[in-house]
DNA sequence: AAAACATTTCGATGATTATCAAACTATCAG
DNA sequence: CTGATAGTTTGATAATCATCGAAATGTTTT
């Protein structure tokens, strides 16, 4: 996980839009399970909610992807955002670095 | 807590300099005490190790400062930033939102 | 196949951003 | 006050970004 990629991630959250795309996503998806496993979080209700066109949805959730945070997978006509395994641990750990880890050092 | 502002938070921490910038600031500064009780990062230092000039290192100072991350203090001919107390908290509680807290609703 | 629907790609545009060099301000040492 | 050091402000520039409308693509229904 280099600074660079660190540092996309967090671009990808600081737009209002993609946040509250992100936002929909975290609270669509369960904790620890895959995407075979939840709904997810639909394309087709971000973009009825948001107020901003299609185009601009799919291109911010494009940004999401491609920083690692979700995934996308389609089902029949509908796209449905999945958050990936590991964006909770990953993003949060950066505020808690573990200076002195119990056991596994 | 506005969208607005946690994107400006995220946004703040979007570019890899201002990343390194704040993962000093985070590194120098201990857990749960003000910017009385801890050095901080130094200005000087940042301006030295990374590969920018200072009129940029004070423009991702400010960004981090008015994204409500850091603190800035004077000593002497030298600043130092500090991490805001509840920083740490804030934003990696938006990864974990507390669908169910235990003894708080 | 044709129509309808969900989403993407393309091309453009105005806004914001990262960065620098030059000039400036503030603090300290003598 | 003078010179040195630490950082800021200003003004400029090239790059990236958010957004849109129009046209295109992929999927389902009829």
């Amino acid at each position: 996980m280099t600074d660079e990629q660190l540092a996309q991630a967090f671009a990808a959250l600081g737009n209002a839009n993609r946040l509250k795309i992100f936002r929909s996503v975290l609270e669509q998806t369960s904790r620890d399970i895959g995407p075979d496993e939840d709904a997810g979080c639909l394309i087709y209700d971000v973009i009825n909610k948001l107020d901003i066109g299609a185009p601009t949805v799919s291109h911010h959730v494009k940004i999401l992807e491609r920083a690692g945070l979700i995934s996308v997978t389609r089902n029949g006509r509908f796209l449905s955002c999945h958050l990936k395994p590991d964006t909770r641990q990953r993003l949060s750990d950066f505020f808690n670095p573990d200076k002195d880890l119990p056991s596994s050092g």
